[in-house]
DNA sequence: CTGAAAGCGCTAACAC
DNA sequence: GTGTTAGCGCTTTCAG
């Protein structure tokens, strides 16, 4: 395709002329901004943006990283970063990392390369420590909370969230309930489910706490481990209206009922769970998600609290 | 942060030098490529992609153009790309139309631009004639079956799939079928839908099509309307199990049993589905978004058929 | 208002 | 093996 050189020669004029009115710059003479423009649409000319972002050292792009690209907490995220960027004229690239360390710091150097003018996380892998350094390159914000000034923050209060359902449980006259979670001990937010657990129950009993729940079939196998227990749970807080929807499938195959003789709560107020009139705790993950995006753009670094909701329905 | 000439400068060699060992040419003496990794490391190093990027004239990077970021039947064949590209070292750049004209055009600007190798397109605005002129820019690969030839395509042969439902339907018993759809007549999708039903049912009623729905809540309104109607279905094929989902509820609240008042039978084999019973005819939606990005990287402009599957639920 | 020229950071002949 | 140099396609002083 042509080059700007070639219009310029065409046209009659220097590559200054036409830099300047590709750029809406003032200061062109009617008649050459004419003739020019008259070039380029002849030509079909259109500038490589390669170049464009090689001098102005900025992309207008950003990336998104999620660990697993089939989850629907992580889509919903996505889809609230992707509504902001096409009205802001940004682009998103998306980043999934498995919860690959090196696949994620490979990402993140993307800053350093210049591919990239900005980082959202939505779940890391890394420490802050090894993900720090990457600010310099290009802003980095973090939908879960962090104290660490360089990183802006769009976040749930997990905690609270957590010590309000199992509050509310309790009060219902539950004492055994368990509760799933996507990863283990190494999640900040399994730490502090954990932590509203003992807060509420006193104690939690490991066998009530089940790890590794991503999609309906883990919630299925989570419900056949949990109602196999000696003392099993009355109630079950699964992290995802997928998940409760698996557990409820195991439950049903067992003729129980719900919410008599199991309690169900999930999580994000999904489809399958207002079907299965499943009460649920709704994080709004599509706010979460365009709140981070707009801190990215706006270069800021501010922590920003996103109100959760607890959505009343039969399964309690 | 430092470049190529820097890192020359401070290693005491050329920038030749430098980017031989950047890029792991041979014919680099031992200690010159040492000292020129030392100096690199020290200097925590990157080489910007932009500029290579300019001069190789590629970026690694592909766009996937959706219509609505919001929507199962989008978000699978995403992931399928996505699941390919980390696999294949390839970037995903996600890029939500919402059927806009322009807008649709101003991603495959992107091509021309140079930002993009190759784009896929699940669902477009434009006609194919606006469409094909990009593909000399970079490859173009459609999830939909198009003849032209400058189109590589991985396909689900619609026509095949609805005419299977709706003989099923029929051998059931059911006379009077309704279903929904997607976009109106302006989707080849749908013209497909009604053309199969025409094939099955001799004629369709005009108020037994039901058309832009994508969500539970579209599902919902599709019930009341559809329910309501003098001679009403006693059959609905809902594309999606979302939209089946918001026709269950509607049907419950009217205390109808499925399918013993009412048959459904929905899309994608969505967990909503799988906890409703429903049955669903499988588009492997997955498989679409993988073959899809491997035709663009393989620059293939093959038409590959994916085979779709009928699972058999108790809800018809 | 317009053009010449100096880069942005890197690669790739082409010499030596 | 290694360095010199000419770009890739564009923006942006700086003169005039």
């Amino acid at each position: 395709m042509a080059n700007i050189n070639e219009i310029a020669k065409i046209a009659g004029v220097s590559v200054s002329t036409v830099s300047r009115v590709l750029n809406h710059h003032k200061y062109v003479s009617e008649d050459k901004r004419a003739a020019v423009q008259k070039v380029i649409n002849d030509m079909n000319y259109t500038p490589n943006r390669n170049a464009i972002d090689l001098i102005r050292g900025e992309t207008k792009t950003i990336g998104f990283i999620i660990p697993y690209n089939n989850n629907q907490a992580f889509d919903q995220m996505l889809h609230g970063a992707l509504n902001k960027s096409v009205e802001k004229g940004y682009t998103i690239t998306v980043l999934p990392t498995k919860y690959n360390k090196e696949k994620e710091i490979e990402y993140l150097s993307m800053l350093k390369n210049k591919l990239l003018d900005g980082i959202v996380i939505t779940s890391r892998a890394n420490p802050w420590e090894a993900i720090i350094p990457y600010s310099q390159y290009g802003e980095v914000v973090s939908c879960e909370y962090t104290e660490h000034p360089e990183i802006g923050c769009a976040y749930i209060d997990r905690y609270s969230s957590y010590l309000e359902v199992f509050q509310y449980l309790k009060e219902k006259g539950h004492t055994t309930v368990a509760f799933t979670a996507a990863r283990g001990m190494q999640s900040v937010s399994t730490q502090q489910t954990i932590a509203a657990y003992k807060e509420i129950f006193g104690e939690l009993r490991p066998e009530l706490y089940y790890p590794d729940c991503y999609n309906m079939e883990d919630g299925y196998l989570a419900g056949k481990k949990l109602l196999a227990l000696p003392a099993r749970p009355t109630a079950i807080y699964a992290n995802g209206d997928e998940i409760a929807g698996g557990i409820y499938q195991y439950a049903r195959s067992l003729h129980m009922n719900i919410p008599e003789d199991l309690a169900i709560i999930g999580q994000e107020n999904q489809p399958i769970g207002i079907a299965l009139d499943f009460s649920s705790v709704d994080h709004q993950l599509i706010k979460v998600g365009e709140q981070a995006f707009d801190l990215v753009i706006q270069k800021s670094r501010q922590k920003v609290n996103i109100p959760y909701r607890i959505i009343h329905r039969s399964s309690i």
